[in-house]
DNA sequence: AATTGCATTCCAAATAATGGAATTTCAATT
DNA sequence: AATTGAAATTCCATTATTTGGAATGCAATT
């Protein structure tokens, strides 16, 4: 699954507070990160004249970002000279991911979701027209975590990402929404805006989303918007499986099992941070 | 201290630029990586305050640093103004691991030796005096992936660790020992120089780092080192288990296993990125 | 209402980044 | 082994950004 012209522009217009700069990549720290994002989005390490015709950074300037980046060990630069994300970002995420209280207090709920339904549990949260899986509880470890954990994929066809975007306020959700680039997955992915804000609609009545093999074929799931306290971290808790498994009717079953973890984490949330406040 | 081996061992020119790395907090991008490092080191979200006493900038100067890495989302702003780190390095990080051809060969060594010994085996690499872990096959699934994977422990009292440094040249060696801060784990934790440059040499000479009980009372471990095709990466393979299960005769009988599954690794790599160059 | 302990903003001076062009290295081919 | 075109890297006068001490804002506490 590539996602070739994908790291283009982007168009970082993220959620909440972090979110509404419309203009990104300023100052010297975003042009580097911007190159770091070239290089990440990619799906094998590039050379320098690759990373040069998606950057819009002149030679010189590019090739000191990457020496900059390579310096730091955000990038590792091969005897190819080929570039690719660093090690030492691991050692960031590490810490970014077990001192995040959103994840904590929401961890036990999704493991006592997962035993209600046997089935893989995700919590993700928006960033920009992405959604970033911040924890996953599954059955089977075969799959491995990293594989989940982190990942970003499009807000427009999962049930995390819907969720999501259903708790957004409307100029939020526009915003947002604006800045997609849609791409069809399946036959059923959603590719119009209007469709996507139509089901959002749905979404906002009944307080649940679903994901109908939109993304992947043969992989259904059913979610619920979460957010944190201070809605610093808005996204969806999910149950998903394969559709074979998973008739519609069992899905519909789950609905109210996620709706109430989801505010379940979100009272937990509010209990732990509202005294403090 | 003229030594030969040095002058033929700095020929072999650019080894480990990513294993062994002086500080660097110049340039724009290195101060802003060093107050993310800050915040990164804590376990505790940090105020504004508490990161101006460990970063020696001045408050005008620290307080755009953060905006900026706010801005970019490697670092989050709670409404109490606290700082923790951004979900956006989870995504880099996600790249990071899924990409790394020196982990992605690795792998499958990794559980063949978990099969043969039961026990857990970690995969690290060197970054200045830590060692960061990239990879972790375990039986139980209770503990989660990312309690191991990306997180750093020191260089002097890990298995994996002093494997690494054991593959260093001396010069590399003697530069890393020396920017050390030794701390007392345990009884047994190795605390000066000439402690850990002794058992360097007989690792060199036999093969195989131990950690006797020295980071954690109670976890046994035995290691060998690894290195990737252009020894971009430095690091250690090992197995580890619980004192009262591995008696140190079980240990040292795994030891060739372990030193053999770092050779296969090697060769893996040396067969993969041989024809290509 | 005043005080205290923070976090945040300001702006001239200092410093680091910029980028077009020149140079060097690489790798494929003869 | 020599040639050559492409790619990577370095250079340095110009320009834009960061710097940092001091002043201001803000919200609890007395």
């Amino acid at each position: 699954m590539d996602n070739p012209a994908d790291h283009e522009d982007e168009a970082r217009s993220g959620i909440g507070r972090e979110a509404v700069r419309g203009r990104a990549d300023t100052g010297t720290l975003g042009k580097a990160i911007a190159v770091l994002d070239i290089v990440a989005s990619a799906d094998a390490p590039m050379r320098f004249t690759d990373i040069l015709a998606l950057s819009d950074q002149p030679r010189g300037t590019l090739h000191r970002q990457l020496s900059n980046l390579v310096e730091e060990g955000l990038l590792s630069l091969g005897r190819d000279h080929s570039y690719s994300v660093g090690i030492r970002l691991l050692k960031f995420a590490a810490r970014a991911w077990a001192g995040n209280q959103f994840r904590v207090i929401a961890e036990p709920h999704l493991r006592k979701l997962h035993d209600l339904t046997g089935e893989t549990v995700h919590l993700g949260v928006l960033r920009g027209n992405e959604v970033i899986y911040l924890d996953k509880v599954e059955s089977r470890q075969a799959v491995r975590m990293y594989s989940q954990i982190g990942n970003a994929s499009p807000v427009y066809c999962t049930g995390v990402g819907k969720a999501g975007l259903s708790a957004l306020s409307d100029a939020e959700l526009q915003a947002v929404v604006a800045s997609i680039r849609f791409r069809r997955f399946t036959d059923s992915t959603l590719v119009t805006p209007e469709a996507l804000l139509r089901e959002i609609e749905e979404i906002r009545a009944s307080g649940n989303a679903y994901d109908r093999e939109e993304h992947e074929p043969g992989i259904r799931c059913v979610a619920a918007p979460v957010h944190s306290a201070d809605r610093s971290f808005v996204g969806g808790l999910s149950v998903t499986g394969p559709a074979y498994r998973i008739s519609p009717e069992l899905l519909e079953s789950w609905a109210v099992l996620v709706r109430n973890a989801a505010g379940a984490i979100m009272e937990d949330m509010g209990a732990r941070l509202g005294p403090r406040t």
